[in-house]
DNA sequence: ATCGGTTACCTTTTT
DNA sequence: GGTAACCGAT
């Protein structure tokens, strides 16, 4: 399809680049200048940590861009993480004035999404289904055990989350999946029976999200057709961290198989590096590599080498560790800095005094040497690790900041809160319903909900629908939990989240609830937070940026003929209209968006709150290895390296365990920058008993004369003698909530927008559309391109619609 | 039948 | 330390 270049390894040599293209490329090395300019085709870089490869795989779309290679609207970025996303968006953003909406940027999960809104018909879902969480999905499972009779015993329902999400990210479907004997079958069968749950409520989980999306690219010929002609350019960053379905996905948007031979239109450039996979556990192949080079017949493979980040005593440490893997692509990374300062390596008497000397140190670190806190991380190979830690830092009033754990959107009270709201978006939703029906109480036992249950399965309809069916006093109790619902989704109607929020919080009871008990005041603050977490996000980044659609003109990116409507499919209407740039939430149909409101809920489903990221203070940063990865600092702290927890006895049962976690202190290590600590405790409190440990083998693989081994002084730690009692009595009781929480959502409220609306439209008047004919405005938000307004149609109900895409006309009157 | 207090189990990592 | 399942008191 492209050219080929003769010339494999070199650098493309580019026709003259621009004068402007200088600066962008100023400053690469040869090996990055190469993965940036390489020409139309596609490529494997193998990128090694701290080699700079974001910093190449923007400037490579922005080099794209600015040369004519490409538009906007032709490229597509993969990611995992909402953090590595986020981090592209704003390092384009301040490379290139370009308009990055009209770019494809975001997670696997956050780019299915979108496709599934805006071909939800296609895909056979309800434009505004809900995204279940881990959490939401075991629920959903513990239910249909319930429901069927599942032995629990034999089937416990997290194995068979486990099980269905495995299947999944295999791109298995209940009948695809082998059962031989009778287990399986029986796990099979509630697989099949889950399925049908999730679609009758219009709910998908994670999985789901990337297997319908899979399935609607391979079985729809006119969607995948103009996906592929769409984007001419495709960059999966962490390729090595891809499971069979994602490299399927990728796959089916990139090609076709012909006559058994796959056979790619555009161009796909993988990133990654083989030994910083550290997700095989959850079904991440680094076999998908040599595949891509094999399926997609590469030319190109670049390897990025040359290190940036690390002093050498900090570098050779990492390579000699991961040398003791087989089955690498094989790599060394190299520094021009000196050897820089040795490893420190601690050994503890208790996690207590670990905790206490990496305070020490942490003091010491910013006190005599400069360093910003910010720049400091503690990182440990699983959550629980953190607490010790954070009690040391509150102690010594350092402050600190955690990542992970519970995060913002799966605490109790707020899951309570999203699910009222995902009521008011769809009273089917059983499993929000089950979730708040008695929560606060309002006498709707055990019992009651036995017989809803019942009711809903023999008329084969939604808890809901099924409330009516229940008779006596319980029966009242369940229309009076339905009626508040109803009462506050007519309330609401076209009021701002904000106002919807608030109204839920008080009719819901919650706050009032919350104000009785005695721990009830953390939880108040953090419903209240959610009105600001609400408010942030209509009025910043998500709902706005999302939504947006870009002009007619700019939406047909690379196409070069129209697009595949013609004699394709006559009856796929769908691309009759010419696609949005970002149909994020927007019907590629008939422009309808998601209301506000379920585009939050869509937003606190796929970011479960990370977005605390930037807030001010300047603080010790609290993480687990796997959160760190991509993340850098001048100094670093790993903690507990010990048998059975570093590497984890959980990960040990076979080889590739060993080797997995061997590549995940490889990422640990390669965090630092200028200095490296690392720890290990004799005892260990852990779930209430003191456990004895050895330390961890990868002492023993690391180079002796990069590191120096400090012995603890002969001192005790008067302060961190251990407290009598079960573990963890040092808490401060009701005012636990430490003095450097997070201020996740505390951003200042954003001055509502105040710019003329150029739609001419106004609430009240009456306005006519092509697909739902005549309808009135309630409510309008957003200005330019994001303005979408609330309309109610006579025949299809209340809608949000974006007015760049929705083809409304003002009906005189 | 429901409520509120108790216990048991958790915990490897995450979109 | 936190949550869900369990159990006795109302």
């Amino acid at each position: 399809m492209f050219p080929q270049d003769p010339f494999s390894g070199a650098p493309a040599p580019q026709p003259a680049a621009p004068a402007q293209t200088a600066p962008l490329l100023a400053h690469l090395n040869a090996e990055q200048l190469a993965a940036v300019t390489l020409p139309a085709g596609h490529a494997l870089i193998l990128a090694g940590a701290g080699s700079g490869k974001t910093r190449v795989l923007t400037t490579r779309i922005a080099w794209l861009l600015q040369n004519g290679l490409a538009t906007p609207g032709g490229i597509l970025a993969v990611t995992f993480t909402n953090k590595a996303a986020k981090e592209m968006v704003a390092r384009l953003t301040a490379m290139l004035p370009v308009n990055v909406r009209g770019m494809w940027i975001g997670t696997f999960h956050g780019l299915c999404n979108r496709l599934l809104r805006a071909h939800h018909k296609a895909a056979g879902l309800p434009q505004a289904f809900q995204i279940l969480d881990t959490q939401d999905q075991l629920s959903a499972i513990k239910r249909l055990c319930k429901q069927f009779n599942v032995d629990e015993e034999r089937f416990p329902p997290k194995q068979l989350a486990y099980f269905i999400a495995g299947c999944k990210e295999e791109g298995m479907r209940p009948r695809d999946v082998p059962a031989h004997d009778a287990d399986s079958r029986r796990k099979v069968e509630i697989y099949q029976l889950y399925e049908e749950q999730c679609q009758r409520e219009g709910v998908v989980d994670f999985g789901e999200l990337m297997l319908r999306s899979y399935e609607l690219l391979r079985d729809n010929d006119p969607i995948r057709a103009h996906y592929q002609r769409r984007f001419a350019h495709i960059l999966v960053d962490e390729f090595q961290d891809t499971n069979k379905l994602q490299y399927q996905w990728l796959k089916q948007l990139a090609g076709d198989v012909v006559d058994g031979r796959f056979e790619a239109h555009g161009s796909v450039i993988a990133v990654g590096d083989d030994d910083q996979s550290i997700y095989a556990f959850r079904g991440a192949r680094v076999g998908n590599m040599t595949d891509f080079v094999r399926e997609f017949d590469v030319q190109r493979q670049i390897k990025l080498e040359q290190n940036y980040r690390s002093y050498s005593n900090i570098l050779d440490s990492a390579n000699a560790l991961i040398s003791h893997n087989s089955r690498r692509l094989g790599k060394n990374l190299r520094t021009t800095q000196g050897p820089g300062e040795p490893v420190r390596v601690y050994e503890a008497a208790s996690d207590f005094a670990e905790a206490q000397w990496m305070v020490d140190e942490i003091r010491q670190l910013v006190k005599n040497d400069g360093f910003e806190r910010r720049e400091i991380a503690v990182l440990y190979r699983s959550n629980a690790q953190s607490r010790v830690i954070e009690t040391a830092l509150f102690n010594a009033a350092v402050p600190y900041r955690v990542y992970g754990g519970l995060r913002f959107f799966e605490r109790a009270e707020i899951k309570h809160a999203l699910a009222y709201l995902r009521l008011l978006e769809n009273p089917h939703d059983d499993t929000s319903f089950l979730r708040v029906v008695n929560f606060p109480p309002r006498g709707i036992g055990a019992r009651t909900i036995e017989v809803l249950q019942d009711a809903a399965k023999s008329a084969g309809c939604s808890l809901h629908d099924a409330v009516s069916a229940v008779p006596g006093k319980a029966g009242a109790n369940l229309g009076a939990f339905v009626a508040l619902v109803q009462v506050l989704r007519e309330q609401t109607q076209g009021h701002t989240l904000r106002v919807i929020i608030e109204q839920m919080l008080e009719s819901s009871g919650l706050v009032e609830h919350f104000r009785t008990e005695k721990e009830g005041a953390d939880r108040i603050e953090n419903l209240q937070e959610l009105v600001n977490a609400a408010e942030s996000f209509v009025t910043q980044e998500g709902f706005g940026r999302d939504a947006v659609a870009l002009p007619l003109d700019e939406q047909r990116g690379t196409l070069t003929q129209s697009p595949a409507s013609q004699g394709l499919d006559p009856n796929a209407p769908v691309l009759d209209t010419p696609l949005p740039a970002a149909p994020g939430i927007v019907d590629a149909d008939t422009g309808e968006t998601l209301s506000p409101l379920a585009a939050f809920l869509t937003h606190a489903a796929l970011e479960a709150g990370d977005n605390q990221a930037q807030a001010g203070q300047d603080a010790v940063q609290l993480m687990t290895v796997h959160a760190s990865k991509g993340l850098e600092f001048d100094g670093v702290f790993i903690g507990g390296m010990e048998e059975g927890l570093f590497p984890h006895e959980n990960a040990m049962s076979d080889r590739d365990g060993l080797e997995e976690e061997r590549r995940l202190m490889y990422v640990a290590i390669t965090r630092a920058r200028k200095r490296l600590y690392l720890s290990h405790s004799q005892t260990r409190l852990l779930h209430g008993q003191t456990r004895y440990n050895v330390k961890s083998r990868f002492f023993d693989e690391l180079p002796e004369e990069a590191l120096k081994w400090i012995t603890p002084k002969q001192q005790g730690f008067g302060s961190f003698a251990p407290h009598s009692g079960a573990g963890g009595a040092y808490g401060a009781g009701a005012g636990s909530r430490f003095g450097f929480k997070a201020e996740t959502f505390a951003s200042p409220p954003v001055p509502a927008q105040k710019a003329a609306p150029s739609h001419g439209l106004r609430v009240g008047i009456a306005v006519f559309h092509t697909k739902f004919g005549e309808g009135k405005v309630l409510a309008l938000e957003g200005t330019g391109d994001d303005a979408r307004a609330q309309v109610s149609f006579p025949r299809h109900g209340t809608k949000w619609l974006a007015l760049s895409v929705a083809k409304l006309t003002v009906v005189d009157g």
